[in-house]
DNA sequence: CTAATTGGTTAAAATTTGTTTAAAAATACG
DNA sequence: CGTATTTTTAAACAAATTTTAACCAATTAG
């Protein structure tokens, strides 16, 4: 069933949301600031993002969303109607849906939603000795059987390069993607990354076939 | 270059559409029709499609066109605002966009559907024996079917080679091209480069046919 | 034909870049 | 609040790249 997060602050429309997501038979979870979205450890189908938020506002919450934690696609919602905030919404969004709306209009939406990315997701690569699970992130080593845990910054640098396999990616893409702050020429912190994403996935962490080094450049990991 | 084909009957409106999607880069077919959009052979990356037209209507084209045809995005244009006909439009298209919208806005969810069929549109060019994706940085060699990996250096000459493609280049253009700053007449660090790039690139680094000399001037490259 | 000029080649020196290890700082967790 | 874990910083090390420099070959001009 899949699984859907609500970031609305306004208590009366977010309980409303969750009912009519609820009652259209989807799982619905209800958040009332994009912090606490950003902490979410479960697996998420699909946010549906409210403009106006105390803390940290939608449009903030969705680029973090977007850049630090996965492609699961976003709904915006808003009263603002003005082509700026819509243009803003839909730079990182895939709908943006002006307030007030039908909720059949706004269920139609999320199916569609469903429906695109379900398709590209649902997806299993090997990788060398690593079988890799997209939709979760779940790395499995097919040698010994074991399930591989990774940190938090590991997963966020690993999944940037499944995001982007087989391309030859410089330090300044990778810091930029995963961190989202400009990279300072010579930092080392990415390199110390590496190696401890090295250390769990390679069978000779000296010897990297998985994340290979393009000297001058960067690093890249290849699917085919 | 994405192609879009353009559903809509009003004449002033097709051709303004038209316009649009032609200055953003993209390519656009108009075709007043939903029997015309049908018989379409070429090769189609999104439809904006309008829901009133003569003869078949937008809603019973764009089912047949998912149906019968592919999985190309359909982007709904309507006047019609009523929930009903929105929910008709998005229960098979992939966006319904009320009339009338702003031309920014109808291009930001255009490209939030290209983006996510993306038909990964690599650039490719091929020169000799070798097939450079320029956008990846891979270089491979189509008769041995190895990858080609250059040094950093190595990279930031040949794709400045690449992006003045047929044109004999200085020294000193090339230098201050890479380098950033200027050229010393006489230093030979350029022609060592030249060198460990033939000895990667070229059939026979002495008989070079991928990086011409043009004696008193520089080098060439040329694609075609 | 010979000298002068220009580009090519090679190997060693210098520099840059990436790796590794350890420890400090920050963060999460009970 | 203290402990464990994660992330960042720092420094020493190793290795590959880039540059320098000396010499060689080809072409052109006198």
């Amino acid at each position: 069933m899949p699984h859907i997060v609500i970031v609305e602050d306004e208590k009366e429309i977010g309980s409303w949301l969750q009912d009519v997501v609820t009652e259209a038979g989807l799982e619905a979870t209800w958040v009332t600031t994009g912090e606490e979205l950003l902490t979410i450890k479960n697996e998420v189908d699909l946010v549906i993002l409210d403009v106006m938020l105390p803390g940290l506002d939608g449009f903030s919450t969705g680029k973090r969303w977007k850049t630090q934690h996965s492609d699961v696609p976003i709904l915006m919602l808003s009263a603002r109607t003005a082509v700026e905030d819509k243009l803003e919404g839909l730079s990182f969004a895939d709908d943006y849906v002006p307030k007030p709306f039908h909720p059949e209009e706004l269920l139609a939406r999320i199916q569609i939603l469903l429906r695109r990315y379900d398709r590209d997701a649902t997806q299993v690569i090997d990788i060398g000795q690593l079988r890799i699970s997209l939709k979760d992130l779940c790395i499995h080593n097919r040698e010994t059987g074991g399930e591989i845990l990774l940190t938090g910054k590991q997963y966020a640098i690993f999944r940037y390069f499944l995001q982007h396999a087989n391309f030859i990616l410089t330090k300044e893409q990778i810091y930029e993607g995963v961190w989202g702050e400009p990279y300072i020429e010579g930092d080392k912190t990415l390199m110390v990354h590496i190696r401890h994403l090295r250390e769990k996935l390679e069978r000779d962490p000296s010897d990297p076939k998985i994340i290979e080094t393009v000297r001058g450049i960067g690093y890249r990991v290849r699917t085919r």
